[in-house]
DNA sequence: CGCGTCGATTACAACGTTGTAACGGTGGAA
DNA sequence: TTCCACCGTTACAACGTTGTAATCGACGCG
């Protein structure tokens, strides 16, 4: 049944050069001493035959595929697929593939990636949660090793990587109340709301008290989804109080860009009659009309903490071995100034 | 080394239900009859163990993963992010796992994917060729299963899934024409064509000769790359030739937002002084300032077509078997009217 | 009552790899 | 010369699965 075209195996190879089958192993892996003139000799047959190894006779062998799955809520969201991609560099910088998940944010889903897959193939997960919470996560048999990959609700049993959400929204806030903007929304809080979220709204309401202003809630309606439809449909209800906003924080650049179309339909002047701030700075943040002002983590920095987190798990790596406690680790962030606040 | 918690195999199912591990097997996978109570105390067994068959093991045995690899140029690009998404959709309906890579649209990456990696783990590649043309692919040893998904120029050696590039172009010139626009630009040409920008170049010239107007060099300048900054930079150099054009079709939704922006900096209104049409329906055309016209490829069925004509190739189900020749899918597309083009 | 048949189940080998332990040969020291 | 040590190499088993062929038991027919 098998082809002879599917490629060379160590036997062939081993033929080819007159020695055993591990020798050819020993070169290939550099596991043993080999005399220099029989690795010459084996080297130059794996050349000639074409060899390479069979990825799932080694993951049997060893229990190690070199896969890991990053699993996002929506893949279709600029930030998860910028994130994506940055993953995929940083794993391949490690020498590791990439199998990506999406799960639809959903948390049966969302639980079911944390404990692995369905299947054993994986070597480790890094989930970007929406909606799973501590206490699902906390049950999970924990098959493979995990890293956690954005916001999260007390304690979960996992690494996480993350930017510090609380003080970055904090700022976002700080810089609409620097222009002079007083009467500020949020567009982004959830009727249940996820780590995301609730830490966007608490830095929100802590710069807004800083300034000596109160928390009003009529001016941070609930979203249900965080889509442009979502920013749109909100922003036309902001913008019929009877009071309306100097000025609309955003969770995500998603929502932002939904809020722009929605801003531009009512004839609005950004930044002049409403200020606008994001969050996430995906690519299409430069590229609005106006360009938008917004909170930018630091992806490539996030991506290859998260890998190098969660290799030191797979190899065992982890000072104090793999019941050692579960490290917070962060990255950098910035506020990005564009003209969606620029006066 | 491993451990009891990386999950229980056939045979641990077998010693709890009082079976053969091949019994179990056959359980599992439907192969042979099994009779009923026996079937049933299995199913128990495995639901109780949380049995799930290890990929690697099964590939090694069969020839089989189930893992089918797609790459795209960039998955960054809207386009590509939500063509992903449609088949991992596609795959998860027909069982399977899609592992996501991302060429850079590099050539030499296109062409080591093509080859099905350097693991021999992946059943079958699902290809969005950017650089690759056909006298390398034609080289290739055919060591996967290879379908690729977009457009191509001449013969590959390979079953295609496209949309109709030349008549879809077609089309959204001639709308821009039927609104009465007469110096319609393009923007997407590049300075060595593949196959996507010659055959929606094709479709520009044809609806323009159509209508009795002839192809004009300077209105459709060649862009570096398909990036919002690029359409955003040809958007401006258009807007200062002497006579500056009142339409312009986008290659792609990305060009087009970048255009957007260059125009809006001009303080040009569009549609009124620019009428704008792109290609490829990503979601931000809905939401973009104006919303944009745009050509909808049908990306659920071409994810599904894609997937199904890779599984047949996977499974010999091919007729004519593994030489038949490569066959041309077509799926399906429509114009989309959004604010862009609407006066 | 015995034989044949058929259906359900099983033992065995193999996929390609690598860790372990054993092997053989060479060179130096006693 | 004899023995030991050590280095390079090897045989073997095992990872979890499935196809093949053999086995077992029961039932029907002659």
């Amino acid at each position: 049944m098998r082809k002879a075209l599917a490629g060379a195996r160590l036997k062939d190879v081993a033929e080819a050069a007159g020695v055993s089958i591990k020798t050819v192993s020993n070169v290939v892996r550099g596991s043993a001493r080999v005399a220099e003139p029989t690795r010459e000799r084996v080297l130059r047959a794996i050349d000639e035959l074409g060899y390479t190894p069979n990825a799932s006779a080694r993951h049997l062998r060893t229990g190690r595929s070199g896969i890991i799955a990053l699993a996002v809520p929506e893949l279709v969201a600029p930030y998860f697929a910028e994130l994506a991609t940055a993953v995929i560099a940083a794993a391949k910088e490690r020498g590791c593939t990439v199998l990506i998940e999406d799960t639809g944010g959903d948390a049966d889903e969302e639980l079911r990636v944390a404990c692995g897959l369905s299947d054993p193939l994986i070597d480790g997960v890094l989930l970007s949660p929406l909606r799973l919470d501590q206490s699902q996560l906390a049950g999970r048999e924990h098959r493979v090793p995990l890293v956690l990959l954005g916001e999260r609700d007390y304690e979960v049993p996992a690494d996480h990587v993350l930017i510090d959400n609380v003080a970055a929204a904090r700022e976002a806030t700080a810089h609409l109340l620097s222009l002079g903007c007083r009467r500020i929304a949020a567009i982004g809080r959830e009727q249940t709301p996820h780590a995301t979220s609730q830490q966007r709204l608490d830095g929100y309401v802590q710069a807004l008290k800083e300034a000596g202003i109160g928390y009003e809630e009529r001016l941070a309606p609930p979203v249900p989804t965080y889509t442009r439809a979502a920013g749109a449909e909100v922003m036309r209800s902001l913008l019929e109080l009877p009071e309306p906003p100097d000025a609309v924080f955003c969770f995500t650049d998603l929502l932002a860009t939904g809020a722009l179309r929605a801003a531009h339909e009512r004839g609005l002047d950004i930044p002049r009659d409403l200020a606008l701030v994001g969050f996430d700075d995906i690519e299409e943040a430069q590229f609005a009309v106006p360009s938008l002002t917004t909170i930018a983590p630091d992806k490539r920095q996030l991506a290859r903490l998260a890998v190098e987190a969660l290799l030191a798990r797979i190899e065992g790596r982890v000072a104090g071995g793999a019941e050692a406690p579960h490290a917070t680790i962060r990255a950098e962030y910035e506020l990005v100034v564009r003209e969606s606040t620029r006066l």
